[in-house]
DNA sequence: GTCTAATTTGAGTGTCGACTCAAAGAAACA
DNA sequence: TGTTTCTTTGAGTCGACACTCAAATTAGAC
């Protein structure tokens, strides 16, 4: 049976997992970094991961995961709500989106099935945009739709790109702006 | 004086790390590695470059020269023009355009100089396509040509980010889509 | 309180990284 | 050919890395 304590140490080793990703990349995330800043030994990160990697691929998922939060009902979508959404992920928790986009773009290299899981997630994401696009003008046609989503999107993670390297830059605007065009 | 053999390792020397980088990312770009592929030992390695960094930001200005050719004349760019040997550099030379995409987004983070000079390059960029799009359509005012430049490199960036990591994914034609619209 | 199992300790292992250097080997030029 | 300078060799240093393990500590059930 597991011990409260074990629970309350894994959650400390995640957020300086998380933390130390943010900031210095993959290169900062070492087994020794993260213990230190977690306030724990080797053995106690390795009482409660197998390795290093399943830390880091936790932190990846939760990122994932966080991109896209629940459609809150079927077809409820609105394209300034998924587009604020995407906003307010990148503006809000930019450790997340940079850990998400550095794994994105590094680990697709080493590790095909990392390319096919991002561009998976992409599709989807298209999908959903799309669907909200069709909601809001039922005259447009699936293709064409699909084909305009996948320019915003596009753009939305240029500008998200940007934002990541300069903190100063106005992603929020720059996002509307994509929508009165 | 130096002798015609150096030089020629040290060619050697550059193509196996811009290979190594391309392929595996800075993670595959060990020492060792890049002198296998060159045929060389360490040794000659150290003769030629003081340390591993400096053959790899060899690479990265490299890469970042080859984005943006010299322009042909003075305000001789069209919008077209601009963005096919944009479209032609990530097509034709993925090898380097994944580097300068990898080590934008890694390298910013832990070198806060690597992000200005990504900025700065990129905020070149944006004045050049702007000078091409005021060009073709004097009407325009300056800062709406620039917001509206702004958004198609955004579209831009974000293509070539799926390309890289979805080869089947057609950049070109996405790319020119972007200026019909 | 006592027993048991979960947790933490911390010194230690083996591996692989960048980088060095004295000596041997070519090139260039007289 | 002899000399000098440039180049290559390859064994070797040193530090940092991920990861281990027996022993000590602590938490929870009874």
């Amino acid at each position: 049976m597991t011990n409260r304590a074990g629970a309350a140490t894994r959650q400390r080793i995640l957020e300086a997992t998380r933390d130390l990703l943010a900031e210095g990349g993959l290169e900062a995330a070492t087994v020794k970094a993260i213990c230190e800043r977690a306030g724990v030994l080797p053995g106690s990160f390795y009482n409660l991961f197998d390795s290093k990697e399943e830390a880091i691929f936790t932190i990846i998922r939760e990122a994932i995961t966080a991109v896209d939060p629940d459609p809150e009902g079927e077809g409820s979508d609105t394209l300034t709500g998924l587009v604020d959404s995407y906003v307010k992920f990148v503006t809000g928790r930019p450790d997340l989106a940079r850990v998400y986009l550095m794994l994105a773009v590094t680990g697709s290299l080493t590790d095909p099935a990392m390319a096919k899981r991002v561009l998976r997630h992409h599709g989807a994401r298209v999908e959903r945009f799309r669907d909200a696009a069709l909601h809001a003008d039922p005259g447009l046609s699936r293709s064409e739709a699909e084909r305009r989503m996948e320019g915003l999107l596009a753009a939305l993670n240029g500008y998200a790109l940007h934002f990541l390297l300069d903190p100063d830059f106005d992603f929020g605007s720059h996002a509307i702006q994509l929508l009165a065009e």
